[in-house]
DNA sequence: ACCTGAACACCGTTCAAGT
DNA sequence: ACCTGAACACCGTTCAAGT
């Protein structure tokens, strides 16, 4: 009834570990962390939801590979700067602009904390840290204060865009109705919401997140000579 | 059948969205954030799962009412200090300490992002960051960089706290076994992260929070006479 | 007006039966 | 050895029926 080619077994490629993940970040991406499902990947991959415990423990198991699989490739492509601070920049926003890209990515790295994806970014951003110079005592603090600042950033910032995309609306129409609640706030109790709701919407969001890296950076070494 | 003290018309006290929120909270407490089922919840509370519509929207709604209960006594207990600084510490430690005691409220912080919880903390902070001197322009970069960084360090903790909940383990021998894993890691391609590994039990992640705080504050003002 | 709780439309996960 | 898909033990949410 369905249309095959040739002989070929069951299905064009057998099941897979690696074509589970694939799918599932599809899934992931397409409609949100809800639409990721056992019975509607199994669909997509042609075959029953037993057959995905196979290859896959369970459900946060999956999730934390397809978060890895992004990671993975957002890490690589990163490009290495001239300098450790270029090299971190180019790493923040490589980690920023693949959490805006897979708005689900953030909270499955929070999830996986100190497993592989966690630990990929980690690892490059205490190389660079080492690099400048940092004293060995001080080097976790600051890397991890580091990648705290990225997860935090990439995390609230994906939140935004998958509520935004759940309310049907885009994302200008979200930070609009969020400016008009803070603008709504007590005066005397919210001064500084309210002076900064009118800012919500012009800001450039990638823009402010290399603002804090760059804040933090200026934080590593006391001014000896500049 | 069931003893009922005189003649209290169904229940000690009639339902309300705060008994709903404050046995919400305790449920959460309790076994992480998977117990907290309408069911249980409706049970604890000697009504019918359909009750607590009434008062609630629906989960999420009441996951954000809890986390806003939880961050609103933190924000208002956290001491007000003598300088800028000393009060953005009590609040950052304050914080940490909440979602420490509280491991499910880092994740429904960021799931509620530009929500009350979250504008309670950013609020706080903007004050502090206007009080430092911090040029109009460069407050809401400023504000957020922080607020970013303690939800950052925070969610993960917590994902740490209730990861080791989870295994039954406690926090040293969950902390045990991602060093032991770390050093098993490629020693050419994780060096940095095998270094720290041995590190990871004996740091203080109080202590290494509070360093991250101090370095940004100190990228805060470029230096102009120490 | 408010509560009740059965019912609906889902989940993740398991496991006997098939190939 | 691996897949299949019905079955199990749950969910959040709704809504007619009760008080």
């Amino acid at each position: 009834m369905v249309k095959k080619s040739r002989s070929s077994p069951r299905r064009e490629e057998s099941l897979s570990r690696d074509r589970i993940v694939e799918a599932a970040i599809e899934l992931l991406d397409g409609d949100g962390e809800g639409s990721l499902t056992f019975r509607t990947l199994s669909q997509r991959l042609a075959t029953g939801p037993g057959a995905i415990y196979g290859h896959v423990a369970n459900k946060s198991d999956l999730v934390t590979a397809a978060c890895d699989t992004i990671v993975a490739r957002a890490v690589a492509a990163s490009a290495v700067g001239k300098t450790p601070q270029a090299t971190l920049r180019a790493l923040a926003l490589a980690m920023f602009d693949a959490m805006d890209v897979h708005p689900w990515v953030g909270s499955a790295l929070i999830q996986a904390a100190g497993q592989m994806p966690m630990v990929r970014i980690l690892e490059r951003i205490g190389q660079q840290v080492r690099a400048l110079g940092v004293p060995e005592d001080a080097q976790w603090a600051t890397a991890s204060a580091l990648l705290h600042y990225i997860l935090g950033v990439g995390g609230l910032n994906a939140a935004n865009t998958q509520f935004a995309r759940a309310g049907g609306a885009d994302r200008s129409d979200f930070l609009d109705a969020m400016a008009a609640t803070w603008s709504r706030l007590d005066p005397a109790e919210y001064p500084f919401a309210r002076s900064v709701a009118g800012q919500l919407r012009a800001h450039d969001d990638r823009v402010d997140f290399l603002a804090g890296i760059d804040l933090i950076l200026r934080g590593l070494k006391p001014p000896r000579g500049r």
